[in-house]
DNA sequence: TATTTATCCGGTAACGTTTACATTTCTTTT
DNA sequence: AAAAGAAATGTAAACGTTACCGGATAAATA
C-alpha cells in the first residue's frame, strides 16, 4: 500500500541504503544524488515510516501524558505548556484523559509503556500508581505535573499545595471567617489532602478549631460542587465560607447559591483554586488560588527532559515547587 | 534495556514464536506452557514493544486527532466523545493542538501519516489542509469533525452551521432586531462563512438589508470579542444585537460591555455558538445555538471506523449533519 | 603517472515482533 | 503395538528502516 524507501531505491536507481542517506541528510552521499532522490520523495508522496525507523533507533520522539479531565480547563492549559515545550524539544505528545479512574490510568500507562514514549509526564488523581510505576522508575523517565506524589523516588513539579490551602484559609480567617466549609476533590488526591493540611495549618496558627462537619470531599466536577452545596445549605448549618477543590467546583458552589438565592460574597464567601480563564469573567469575579498552569507544564517538560538527555539516567530527584498567588476578586468578603 | 520476546524465551526454554504465541492467546498452544510464560511475563515485568507489532501487522490501533484549541471547551468535549468512542473499538487517539496555525495543522499531518494512525479526524481551521489532503484520501480515512470541507471526497460530521447562523439570526430580528453585529471568526473558516451565510439568508427572508459595517472577523478568542466589542461600542456604530463566533468569543463581548457598563440584555443582546459549560452559568445564562459536542466526536469515530472497517476503501462520501439548537437563556431581549 | 586519500555508494545485518511452514510430540484408532 | 491424525512447538522469513563495513570511483598528493 505505502511505498517503502525500496520502492523509492528502485525508481532512483540507487540502493535503499542510499535513500536512507538522503532522507537523514547525512554528509556521505553527494548532493546531486541526493537532490533527485528526494524529487522522487516528493513526486510520489513518499512518507517515511515512523514505526521502522522507531524500531531501529529505539527512539521514538514522543512523551506521554496522562491527565485527569480534559473538560476542566486547568488541565488543556497545563497541556498547552507541556506541548510547546515538547514542540521546541522536537517532540510531539500523546495525550490520554483518564476521567479520575485509576484503572483507567493504570492501563493507559501500559499503553505508553509499551509504545514506547520516551517519557511520562503524569498528572494523578492518587498515589496509588506510585507503586506501579516503582517498577519502571529506572526503565523509563517519569515526571508528575500539578501534584506532588508521597515517594522520594519520583521527579515532579507542582504547586506548593499546602501553601495554597493556607493562603486560601488564613485569607478567610483574616476577613472574620471561622465556619469555613472545604469542598475538596477526592480522599486519595494528593493536592486535595496537601490542601487540606494548609487548611488546618491555618485554624491552628489563628488558634481556633475547623468544624469537621464542613470539610466535604468531591469528585472535582462541578456538579458535585453544586450538590454538596446545596446540601449543606439545606443542613441549616451554613458555612460563612467556603472554599472549593477547584475553580471549577467553584463555580458549581456558586450556582447552587445563586439557585437557592443566597448572596455572594453577602451572605457567603468562595474561594477556588487554579484561575481558570473563567474566574475572572466579569459576572464571576472569583477570587482564588492562582496556579502557574502553563509554566507546570513547561517545566515538567524540562524536567523529564534532565533525564532524557542523561539517556534515562538520573542522578537525583528532581522536586520543582511553584508558589500559589491569592487573586482577589469579588466572592469574598470581610464578615 | 527493555526485555524482548527472546529473553522471555530463554527464560522459559521455549522457542521465542511460543512466547508470541502465550501473548496473543493463541490456540495453537498448551495451557499449560501457556501459563508458565505469561506468569514468567508478569514477574520480570515484560512490556511488550508495540513497535515491533505494528511494524509487522501494519497496524497501530491510533487514530489521530487535529484540533485548533484545547483551551476552548468546545474542543475538549468533542475530544470526549473521540476518546470515548475510540476506547470501545479498542483505539487509542494522538491528539494534536494547532492553535489554529496552518502551518502547524499541515505538519501534524505530516507526522501522523509516517506515525501510520489508521485514520485522522481533524476539525480544521480552513479549507487549505484539503488540497493536501487530497494526495492521501486514497490511502487514509479521513473525516472532518465540526465543519464541513468545500469538497465532495470528503467525510465530514458536523453542525449545520448556515442552519445555526439562521437560527441565531432570526430569533434576534423576530425580537425586533436590525442592527445586529456578527463578530465571527477568521475568514478562512468553513463553520464561520457558513454561519455568514445563514446570518444573510435570514435577513433577506426579513426582508432587510444587514449593515456590512457591523460584520467583523475574530480569531475565535475570547480576547478579540473583547477588543471587537470596544471597538465598536466606540466607534458610536453601536448595535442592539450582537452575535458571536463562538460562546468564547461572546463571553469575550459580555466582559467588554460589562466594562463599558453597557447592560445584557437591556442595551445589546448577545448570543453565541457551541453551549459550553461556562454558558449555563447562572451569573452568565448565554442565549447561544448549541453543538452536539459529544455526539459530533462519537459519531466522527464511527464514520471513520466505516472506512477503516472497509481496510481503507470508501465507497461512498459519508456526511452527517447533526442540527444546532437554540438555547434561550438570558442575554437576549426583545427590542 | 602512480599512489594515497577522500567521497560516495552498495550490501547486509540488525531492531522485536508475527506468521507460515516444518517438525516434533502426544493421542487416538486399528 | 503400529499407523494415522491432532496438537504443540520450533525455524525462519518477513515488516521498513538505520548503521556498519567494505568496495569503487573520484580527487588530491607525490
Amino acid at each position: 500500500m505505502n511505498l517503502t524507501i525500496k520502492d523509492i531505491a528502485k525508481l532512483a536507481n540507487v540502493s535503499y541504503a542510499t535513500v536512507s542517506r538522503a532522507l537523514n541528510d547525512s554528509k556521505e552521499i553527494s548532493e546531486k544524488t541526493k537532490q533527485k532522490i528526494l524529487t522522487i520523495c516528493k513526486e510520489v508522496n513518499y512518507s517515511p515510516n515512523a514505526i521502522a525507523r522507531g524500531l531501529v533507533k529505539n527512539t521514538t520522539h514522543t512523551i506521554g501524558l496522562i491527565m485527569p479531565d480534559i473538560s476542566n480547563p486547568f488541565f488543556p492549559e497545563v497541556a498547552l505548556g507541556i506541548e510547546g515545550e515538547a514542540a521546541r524539544m522536537d517532540y510531539n505528545v500523546f495525550l490520554c484523559n483518564t476521567n479520575y479512574n485509576i484503572k483507567r490510568e493504570l492501563s493507559y500507562i501500559n499503553l505508553l509503556l509499551e509504545r514506547r514514549v520516551e517519557g511520562i509526564i503524569i498528572s494523578s488523581v492518587s498515589d496509588e500508581t506510585i507503586n506501579y510505576f516503582n517498577k519502571y522508575i529506572d526503565h523509563i523517565p517519569i515526571v508528575y505535573v500539578g501534584s506532588n506524589p508521597k515517594n522520594d523516588k519520583c521527579d515532579y513539579v507542582a504547586t506548593d499545595n499546602i501553601k495554597a490551602g493556607y493562603i486560601a484559609t488564613d485569607y478567610l480567617i483574616k476577613l472574620g471567617h471561622k465556619k469555613i466549609a472545604f469542598i475538596g476533590g477526592t480522599s486519595v488526591s494528593n493536592s486535595h489532602c496537601d490542601r487540606i493540611k494548609g487548611f488546618k495549618k491555618a485554624f491552628q496558627e489563628h488558634n481556633i478549631l475547623p468544624d469537621i462537619e464542613l470539610i466535604r470531599n468531591s469528585d472535582f466536577k462541578r456538579k458535585s460542587g453544586y450538590q454538596i452545596t446545596k446540601f449543606l445549605i439545606k443542613e441549616k448549618n451554613i458555612p460563612t465560607a467556603i472554599i472549593a477543590a477547584n475553580d471549577v467546583v467553584a463555580l458549581g458552589v456558586i450556582e447552587a447559591c445563586d439557585e437557592m438565592g443566597i448572596l455572594i460574597p453577602d451572605t457567603i464567601s468562595i474561594i477556588g483554586f487554579d484561575d481558570i480563564p473563567y474566574a475572572s469573567l466579569p459576572k464571576i469575579m472569583l477570587t482564588t488560588i492562582a496556579q502557574s498552569k502553563y509554566d507546570l507544564g513547561k517545566i515538567a517538560v524540562e524536567t523529564i527532559f534532565k533525564t532524557i538527555n542523561n539517556k534515562g539516567k538520573k542522578n537525583t530527584v528532581i522536586k520543582k515547587i511553584l508558589d500559589p498567588e491569592l487573586i482577589i476578586r469579588k466572592t469574598c468578603k470581610h464578615l
